[in-house]
DNA sequence: CAGTTCCGGAACTCGACAGTTGCGGAACTA
DNA sequence: TAGTTCCGCAACTGTCGAGTTCCGGAACTG
């Protein structure tokens, strides 16, 4: 008698997780209660506490894998300009998952604010992935000869993720491709051939 | 008798007020109490519920009146040119107000997704108010001839309140001088001056 | 089989906070 | 002065949700 009794079914974790994720696309941390995550995931409220001991423990775990599903942990297709990386790479469904994020990290931020877990938690899951997409695109252009290298990659990495979160949480505006295309042309580009002259 | 009794203290509505920002921006929304508040501005909690009927309400209240003290409903000095205008502006004490305001901001972003009330308010007295500076300085400078009228000044107009508040919020790192010249020198001119040739 | 641990679901405890009420006192009106 | 309304304060009610416990049943072990 080693291991006793029926196994806990380790495959509901995930459907857990995911609905704690849904659930806060949907509504805010301090909405979210215990109850529409069980019943999201047609699990009993004891289900969810056997495997995290309190809410935050939940949610700190769903966001931590939130990070699944972009294309961010492949590789890019090289079309030899930044420009074509930047838009082949945002025509699957980056988008959708974007928004997805989004919502998901305003309903976070007041968490974030306060506790350093949270904040850890989304920086690692959601806001560092989504620039370092950039940040190598960006790289991979300039060390091509496409820009200069003094150009700013670190800092210009934040312009696309900083400026769709910004219209998407604080305008309420659809971050589409057109809005991209803007970005891309009218700023991000200007700005790597910018670096050309000086 | 017309209007006996003793007066209501109607001074006593802005430090109360002053109060639910100040708690606003050191917690979040949903963990600000009105007890809390009521400490903060040295009144009794009956006092409170006699000028707003609930929490909401009083928060919205007080983000109403959240955009005095910055220096955006005043004249710009005219340095005559963008780069100097933009730096006489930051110059005084709008980075703190800014660091304020962002801290209020994200403890409402959770609010502002669900109710729309909450949205309008933070979008009138902390969002529209950060981008209608630059829109009016860049407005203003592309009317003098430094730059090319094509420039979409109401993206760019965006373009500084974005990163600063990606930077904050989800960096957390300062939002000081250096950053702002940088944007400004690396990304925002360089951006405008892209629409001379095209 | 018997014994154990899981599962979903329902009932329960408990603390926190929104909102209310009443008290003693101060300010105002007539 | 008498009557009214404000004030700060403390006690109170009601609700809601976190976390726990128990139940009947299913799955696994020996």
């Amino acid at each position: 008698m080693v291991n006793p009794g029926r196994k806990r079914d380790h495959s509901r974790d995930a459907d857990i997780l995911q609905a704690t994720l849904d659930v806060l696309a949907e509504t805010s941390y301090a909405d979210l209660t215990i109850e529409m995550v069980a019943a999201r995931a047609g699990a009993g409220r004891g289900t969810i506490y056997r495997r995290w001991t309190s809410k935050d423990e939940l949610i700190l775990a769903a966001v931590a894998c939130a990070d699944q599903g972009g294309p961010e942990s492949g590789e890019f297709s090289d079309t030899g300009s930044l420009r074509g990386d930047l838009l082949a790479m945002l025509d699957p469904d980056w988008l959708g998952s974007g928004e997805r994020r989004m919502r998901i990290l305003s309903s976070l931020t007041a968490m974030m604010g306060r506790t350093p877990d949270a904040f850890a938690a989304v920086s690692q899951a959601i806001v560092e992935p989504s620039v370092a997409v950039y940040q190598h695109l960006i790289q991979r252009a300039v060390d091509r000869g496409e820009f200069a290298k003094s150009a700013d990659v670190a800092a210009l990495a934040q312009l696309i993720p900083a400026m769709a979160t910004y219209r998407a949480l604080f305008m309420r505006l659809p971050v589409e491709l057109p809005f991209f295309e803007s970005m891309i042309d009218g700023v991000l580009i200007p700005a790597l051939e910018s670096q050309r002259s000086s």
